[in-house]
DNA sequence: AAAATTTCCTAACATTTGTTAACTGTACTT
DNA sequence: AAGTACAGTTAACAAATGTTAGGAAATTTT
């Protein structure tokens, strides 16, 4: 199996050798190319994601055309529309690949088996599962608290890798700001 | 067992008449004085909360010491610090009675039993945790995209009753901006 | 009831962010 | 290589929000 996925688990201490073993059987590893959609907004996800390598990104499309970054991730984090997933409800957001990237798949219901086979599995999804609402949570503290510089300021120092590596304009949408604003911002902070 | 906790399980059509039957014994209704911290930051929460009358707020103190308010909730809806109560961590915020409030709490062992007993049980618990993240989800998303204004005039067709019952000042931290611009967006939309 | 405290409002001003439009550079097509 | 589309930047201006300070209104305490 995938060894960055492997690191992952063995981090957090939950799953023995035997469970990682078992869990191979079912994540498959496969290379993607950027701007690939991997699930699609308004459809019902099949797949939970870990990113090996490279960035990934949820999206919706508003009522206007426009697109909304509600996350951006990177390597060794998983990623899915998790509730839709779930559930099995058609997805609220778009799951793109904004880079080439080397990603570790489930199925759902492989997935859900491993839950339901697995203690320690069902802890440690449940991990994943809140990591990624203390992150909706953090953004929307953040986007409530902070002015546009101190977010920009604040994903600088936490996830300085997505700077090289995302397209601006997406990651003026996740932070809540036009990009013409970030660029203000950018340039303002290369000054000083 | 409390009406209006009855009627909501009800109208999810998820538990029967006998589970509904079982749920009674591990609930417990009071009522709290206004003002009252049902749980608190940085303390492990032992309760997940049925608001059957009155307004509750979720918030923590920053750094500053200031108070963010980060939910909102009024009557038939759950609230607690989620995460938190299920993995038996320190929670992130306080949990408070803004009035008066009848309350129909269940112990986290007990919820966890239900759970663990009927698969019911465990669809409708759920639900109630969906709930709690979309509602986070529309909140990052609405500060992302919507002016101040905006988020005010959508609190006001979708929770009306919060506008009369809530101090401005926990509205306006809830909505990510300063008290004193809310005041002016109010009184502007008073004029025309 | 008076005093004290807190909440809310108001207004003037400062700062931040959005808007519009033009321009540059880059990548993709042909 | 030329042409096209798109992403990112810049600047001037407009609009929205924050800051500060003071006062009115409501609530709590004495």
């Amino acid at each position: 199996m995938n060894e960055k996925l492997i690191n992952i688990i063995n981090k957090t201490g939950i799953l023995t050798a035997d469970d990682v073993q078992i869990c191979g059987h079912f994540f498959e590893t496969v290379v993607i190319p950027k701007n690939t959609i991997l699930e699609e907004q308004d459809k019902i996800p099949s797949y939970l994601y870990f990113i090996s390598s490279g960035f990934v990104r949820l999206f919706y499309k508003d009522e206007n055309g426009d697109e909304i970054t509600t996350n951006l991730s990177s390597s060794n984090a998983f990623i899915a529309s998790f509730m839709s997933l779930i559930h099995q409800r058609k997805a609220k957001e778009n799951v793109e690949c904004i880079t080439e990237c080397e990603i570790v798949k489930i199925r759902r219901n492989n997935l859900l088996a491993l839950i339901d086979k697995s203690e320690n599995f069902k802890q440690f999804s449940l991990i994943i599962f809140e990591h990624a609402i203390t992150s909706t949570e953090n953004r929307a503290n953040d986007l409530a608290t902070l002015s546009a510089e101190q977010r920009y300021k604040k994903l600088m120092e936490n996830q300085p890798e997505i700077l090289q590596n995302v397209p601006i304009q997406y990651i003026a949408s996740f932070l809540g700001m036009k990009p013409e604003s970030l660029s203000r911002i950018r340039r303002q902070m290369s000054k000083s």
